[in-house]
DNA sequence: GTCTATAGCCCGATAGAC
DNA sequence: GTCTATCGGGCTATAGAC
């Protein structure tokens, strides 16, 4: 186990094997996985196509790797949030403010990281929510299910006495906010006479979540 | 301009015209259209494969015939609401117990005719709005902009002095659950437990956009 | 309108030299 | 690890007989 410097952080192929993995990501993401084409891929990542086979055995095999790359990305991003709710909840009781921050702290944070920081991600996580394949398995073990337990859990601190499959429905809607901006993009951008979405309409959205996301756990 | 009988409704090529739009609507939605297969297509319709060339002259004119009729049916489907609304609007004010039912009427339309009888409709409506192609016109012109505009015009009545530009943007957001619920099918039935979505989830899942929608239209 | 047969292309995978 | 070259297969589209 030698020790080396970190400079040489591509040992040879590694660097070949990110950019293979960068240009999948974004040719995954638009086109799927079975209209996506691996020379595009190849082509977009400036690298020889017969190398995607060399480090990825097959098609599939380079889109199960952007998946396990994306998930492990993105449990990175959401760890801090996630970790603070779970600390919560350990406790025996929660102020209904604090849960309620968290909440809207959490969707904040899946929201600018995911559909806006990372859109290609949001497509991917959309396409196998959609439409499952093997590589769904990585998101759902890998995300979905910490994710809504706690949220679930936040809600049903702040509607005490509720019925806890009437919480989880209501917590896997309020994620879904999350997806339908990243879904409704195109029709929200026309229909609202924008350019696009920007940092204006970006926060137009993140408080329009905040809003939504309130009355939907408080109210009734 | 002879006047036949109605008995022939189907003069001589009408009825593969129709199998293969049915077969293409199902594999079009499972698929997307770059990856839908003709031959799969025609083997689901019983026809010979080169009738789609006859038909439809291509593969992309296939895919738009099967938009251009799935649209003139939702419109046939949603008509009587958006007709009662639009009534409703053309008189100069609205009591706000009508204007929500119209709301919650209509969301429950969509959701039951579009998501519920007619899954491929909903996969096709999604795709599009997530990836549109040319077809995504046909979407937009023939069933948004009109669905849209009566809810974002029902919204402001109910919230009156509201900015108009919140008022469509609340709009598209109450719509979006009808999309949500689509596209988050597998995940919701594993993340409840369910087994599917029978009558019991789907009047679980109505109840929950009746109170969403509710809390989001009056809210604040 | 329908069918058979096939042209022409593009794709994923891999053998083999370097 | 990387590259060139290519194989085999599947795809859309169409020519031409019926």
């Amino acid at each position: 186990m030698g020790m080396d410097e970190r400079v040489k952080n591509s040992p040879r192929g590694e660097t070949t094997r990110d950019a293979l993995l960068d240009a999948a990501t974004v040719v995954f993401a638009r086109a799927g996985f079975g209209a996506a084409n691996l020379r595009e891929i190849a082509e977009a990542a400036d690298v020889n196509p017969a190398l995607i086979g060399y480090h990825f055995h097959s098609k599939e095999g380079l889109y199960l790797a952007v998946f396990e790359r994306m998930v492990a990305q993105i449990r990175l991003a959401v760890d801090p949030v996630l970790q603070r709710i779970e600390q919560v909840l350990a406790e025996p009781a929660t102020d209904a403010p604090r849960a309620l921050e968290l909440v809207l702290h959490f969707m904040e944070t899946m929201l600018v990281h995911i559909v806006h920081e990372h859109p290609a991600w949001g497509e991917l996580f959309v396409r196998e929510t959609q439409s499952p394949t093997a590589a769904f398995e990585l998101l759902y073990q890998g995300l979905m299910v910490r994710g809504h337990r706690a949220l679930s859990m936040l809600v049903q601190r702040l509607r005490q006495g509720e019925d806890p499959a009437k919480a989880r429905l209501l917590a896997a809607t309020i994620f879904s906010q999350v997806l339908v901006i990243r879904i409704s993009r195109t029709p929200l951008i026309r229909l609202m006479g924008w350019d696009g979405i920007g940092n204006l309409e970006l926060e137009a959205l993140k408080t329009l979540v905040r809003r939504n996301t309130t009355l939907l756990v408080l109210g009734d």
